[in-house]
DNA sequence: TTCATAACTGCACATAAATACAGTATCGCA
DNA sequence: TGCGATACTGTATTTATGTGCAGTTATGAA
């Protein structure tokens, strides 16, 4: 009853995130907009639903009005940063369970789109040395971006996740192994693209 | 010239107050309703003058499209972001004139500490490529920190900032160039250590 | 004096925004 | 088969909101 749909929570992300970024939370026509919407009643009914379902709330009829109500969840994008290796098979439902780490990092202040689906791995040693990312990295990804050529994604193998680098050529996809450990190249369709990186971010050593 | 007056304090702090309360700005008619102005006017005025005075901004004619400047001196440390060689002599003080560019970023939500001499460089070219920093990279440094051995900090040479390695020997130190347009190893006291790289951060490419 | 500015009142107006209403299409369910 | 929920398109209507214009009062500087 309580469960939200796919749509829904890309719909309340992008209300999160437009409240943290701008300070305000959007209108329909903004959502609307967002979403490629041509009517604002498709923006007014995800709402209405989001509202029924005890997740927003806020005064009717008033401009900005909308609230998210479980703040202390969502208020942020928290993004969690399992331990190598954490993320295993049942990845979309059972990520909050496996994660051993988790950082509060507010993507939309870097001016990083953030959406439910956005997450994070801290690099464990040098496989991605040739992409110059470095052990102790943290790396921001999302899941189920449409990836590019050349992108940086992380892929399940061994029950671990891993960083490897999309190659396509001839509309076959490969991933491109940095780490000996593994074949150089693999087919992507054999594989579960877990996210796509799109930031990343390193701390001096303490 | 920039000072508040007592008046229009009273009404920035209500913005702020009723930002952070019901997270959205107050509309004008809210602002009135406050202070008991029976005229939408009185406050459309006060928020001109904030406005002139440059502590509110946003798009005009948006619903609650008011938005507090002041973050970057009292809530979040906001670092200003100049273009490669932005930076000259007069750093501390003349930091603000002579930004090109200027990115927004809570480095509190990333957990580096911040403090009013945190400020950032975006990196041009591959001189730093053997410490794995790339083009367009972000650069967070911290002015006036004590550096450690290996340290990357930025350097004023020929009116730019640089990027270096600190390296210390018996009791001197050196700067190790990674870009062979200059010296390999440069006397640390001729120059002006202008920050130590406290982090950094890598945005997937637009 | 005159002028500028701050701090308002009061009204009119254009538009930004939310909402209502009437449909269409798909899907799972009983 | 019908029903409800989800996910939309398209149009119209009402409300909320920002802004412009004209005028008042007080204070302080040129």
């Amino acid at each position: 009853m309580n469960e939200l749909t796919q749509r829904q929570r890309e719909v309340l992300g992008f209300i999160q995130s437009t409240q943290s970024r701008l300070g305000a939370p959007p209108t329909l026509r903004e959502i609307a907009g967002h979403f490629g919407f041509r009517s604002l009643t498709a923006a007014a009914d995800h709402v209405r639903a989001l509202r029924h379902k005890g997740v927003l709330t806020g005064p009717p009829r008033r401009a900005r009005g909308l609230r998210v109500v479980s703040a202390a969840k969502t208020r942020r994008v928290m993004v969690e940063i399992p331990i190598y290796g954490a993320i295993s098979a049942g990845f979309a439902q059972d990520r909050q369970q496996e994660t051993k780490g988790c950082v509060p990092v507010d993507l939309a202040s870097l001016g990083i789109p953030s959406t439910a689906r956005t997450f994070a791995l801290e690099v464990h040693g040098d496989s991605m040395i040739g992409r110059h990312i470095m052990d102790g990295d943290l790396v921001i990804l999302e899941h189920g971006m449409n990836p590019r050529n050349g992108d940086v994604v992380a892929a399940l193998i061994d029950n671990e996740s891993t960083l490897k680098t999309l190659v396509m050529e001839r509309g076959k996809s490969w991933l491109r192994a940095e780490n000996p450990k593994y074949p150089l190249l693999t087919p992507a369709q054999e594989l579960v693209i877990q996210g796509v990186m799109v930031a990343l971010i390193r701390k001096r050593q303490g």
